[in-house]
DNA sequence: GTCAGTGCAAAGCTTTTGCAGCGCG
DNA sequence: CGCGCTGCAAAAGCTTTGCACTGAC
């Protein structure tokens, strides 16, 4: 059993990666040449994507900028959501507390969520096998596919040793 | 490419399939053992879940029985929901419209869905290549693994052919 | 008779929309 | 210097909670 599963861990509440700023540039670029004009909110939502490494709810990009002493509006962190959705220059995702959460889609880097049921906690992982088994079947299907979710439940290391 | 696809098409509003009120018995069972009383708006909930083969978000499940011309309360079908949700009886799905949607769990059944991002519709369908896939990730995680759902995201064949 | 279950109404959350003013280009 | 972007406030959903009452056991 090969099979490449590589693992990003995060804490219950937050965590941060080594930043590959080159997202930042491209959802920058991107944003300009589909006539967009560099607003402070917007701006600040893409910077703070672009260091973070695993999902964020609005909220709490919200409270991150506003620690950072910017004084945005929640309604601009969901404007400026909207339209990097739209470019696919981040992927919204549910991981079911009815809280929507939001990544920065960094094209290669394909990855999926597990979970933790009891503290909440998130970590992510790719795996090769999962992502071939996907492909076959959307081409499968008669639905176009042209995107997917893959959300793990259960107890994380540190829960499950409580 | 052997692999078992089976597909229960669902058009972009409801459909029913061949009820296997087996489930509404186990269900029913269930409920009494753990001490639950037979509630005349609980009741409706699982006898409706039971003749559905794919997901109603609440507020369907509430028109249906209004409309059958039971006087059920929203807050009633909400928290039949919760109850059978804990009992493992229903699964909660969150296909990423901001509305949770219910299917009830049969155990050995086990599927995922696709959502039509035009019309909404969604569609279920089985694969044992994935699902082995999936149990694959899970038995490499850290994480304690006891659930997962997978979303695919598309267009279906009637918003294919405009 | 007791108390879980229920319907209605009100509250709580997340997300969206309206609007006047600021500032990028 | 126009119009896109923004912050604030209000509105719109979905879901949960409070409360008095009904009905199952």
């Amino acid at each position: 059993m090969s099979s490449h599963s590589h693992l990003h861990a995060r804490g219950p509440k937050r965590a941060r990666g080594v930043p590959p700023s080159e997202w930042r540039e491209q959802a920058t670029a991107r944003l300009a040449e589909s006539g967009h004009r560099a607003g402070g909110a917007r701006s600040a939502v893409v910077d703070l994507l672009a260091a973070e490494d695993c999902c964020l709810s609005a909220h709490e990009i919200f409270d991150a900028l506003r620690a950072g002493g910017r004084r945005v509006g929640l309604a601009s962190v969901y404007r400026a959501l909207e339209v990097l959705l739209r470019l696919g220059l981040v992927a919204r995702l549910d991981l079911g507390g009815g809280t929507a959460r939001y990544e920065a889609a960094r094209g290669a880097e394909h990855h999926h969520h597990v979970v933790c049921v009891e503290c909440g906690g998130v970590s992510s992982f790719e795996d090769r096998d999962l992502e071939r088994a996907l492909e076959q079947v959307a081409r499968r299907h008669d639905y176009a596919v042209d995107d997917h979710d893959v959300v793990l439940r259960g107890r994380c290391p540190v829960c499950r040793s409580d």
